[in-house]
DNA sequence: AAAAGATTAATTGTCGACAATAATACTTAA
DNA sequence: TTAAGTATTATTGTCGACAATTAATCTTTT
């Protein structure tokens, strides 16, 4: 995943490059989820002193990528699939209404752009057609422009700054390279549609639908791979 | 405002207690919206070190009651209208959906407790009818009781852990003791009905009419403030 | 006199050490 | 032998001091 987080600001501070690495590491899965975290081996390993490592694990917590507990200490969060759906469930709402205001207060210009890289996208497609990976950095460039366009900072600040920290962890967790690429695409197209005939309403229909859509698909997956692990124990 | 933030632990570390009487003192307005933060003053006036404030400081950072700008310092967030109105925009998305999640996953018991409170705050209105304040403690309980309803710990957290902190402050600083008191309370009692039915879809409508009903009350108050200043500068 | 630059003061970021709390290992009693 | 209690170790929370950066003051020049 190429793309970078829109919003946030270049690391001049040492606690915020040894929290992006950190991220990174959590993200990626070098540091295993749920697994403890021992304030002084980090702060050894990454040659800083305990209080910087602190105020970059203040700043995983601020995007759940890690829980403190007082007098305890911290752990990596746990990737669970109960936490998966409950992330989508958070999102379709967000970015339902984010896509709604973004057709309410998208300027020309950068519906022009959205469209325009769609278009581009679609000749991505057409040139490796099957290969998810395009597919996939176009997916989470549309749904940031999405985002951006809706110009409302708090939706904005919640989804980019937070939400799609776990997004992105849980997507490299569990190894979701969306097979859903042209289908998506399809879907893609028919919001940014909605989005430039300026009709909230449906822009925020199809957008849930969409990110339903990406829902129930894990679901299924979930269940059949509960089906075949019965299959087995029989 | 009495009622306490149902997902908070208690405070066990001093940073912890710092930060309750920081968030006291920035949502009630002791400490001016949009002022800077001096740590080394704050520190000394709450006799800690400045390492322990900024603990505090990290804390209402998560909550968005102040912001920190490296090398430059912490700032108490602005109270804007475009904020505000921001604000409204979120918890729309999310409590809407909290209330869909709610009428899906909300316990029989949790249902009859709801409704009995209910019943009660019913009670306190034909006893004090016209006093807004019983219904505005009822109006902040019964907003609590939906999210928790929906047993979604992501928009939980989200919620009630970050969103509503400066809800509290933005009706302090506004002085918003909303006049909508008899139709909030119907509006209330139909949520419920939708909820107790399993309607997640008018569940989920009904709470977004509600919470985007309080937008529109607000823009009306705005437009004639704006109106009223215009007439005086001729 | 006003603006640009240099110098000083103040604030934030980082560090290592100590205190308080939790986890571990050990001892003792049933 | 197991369980409870105690002692020890390790981890987290807090502190004060120094370094790096920013803000303020003063000087100098046009």
């Amino acid at each position: 995943m190429l793309l970078q987080n829109p919003t946030k600001q270049a690391a001049v501070t040492t606690a915020d490059k040894v929290f992006e690495q950190l991220q990174h590491a959590i993200v990626e899965g070098e540091m295993a989820a749920g697994s403890k975290i021992s304030e002084p081996e980090l702060a050894k390993r990454y040659e800083i002193s305990r209080s910087t490592l602190r105020e970059a694990l203040n700043r995983l917590e601020k995007c759940h990528l890690i829980e403190r507990k007082a007098n305890i200490g911290s752990r990596v969060v746990d990737c669970t699939i109960e936490g998966l759906l409950e992330l989508y469930i958070t999102r379709e709402a967000l970015e339902g209404m984010a896509c709604r205001q973004a057709a309410l207060n998208m300027t020309d210009e950068e519906i022009g752009h959205m469209q325009s890289m769609l278009a581009q996208h679609a000749g991505d497609k057409a040139l490796q057609d099957g290969v998810a990976y395009y597919q996939e950095e176009g997916d989470v460039d549309f749904h940031y422009k999405v985002i951006l366009g809706s110009h409302n900072q708090q939706l904005i600040n919640l989804i980019c700054g937070q939400l799609y920290h776990l997004v992105r962890m849980y997507r490299c967790q569990f190894g979701m390279h969306s097979p859903r690429a042209t289908r998506a695409f399809t879907e893609h197209s028919n919001i940014i549609q909605a989005i430039s005939d300026r009709d909230g309403e449906l822009a925020e229909l199809l957008m849930r639908r969409h990110i339903a859509a990406s829902r129930k698909n894990i679901e299924n997956k979930i269940a059949l791979q509960k089906a075949a692990q019965h299959s087995e124990e029989i």
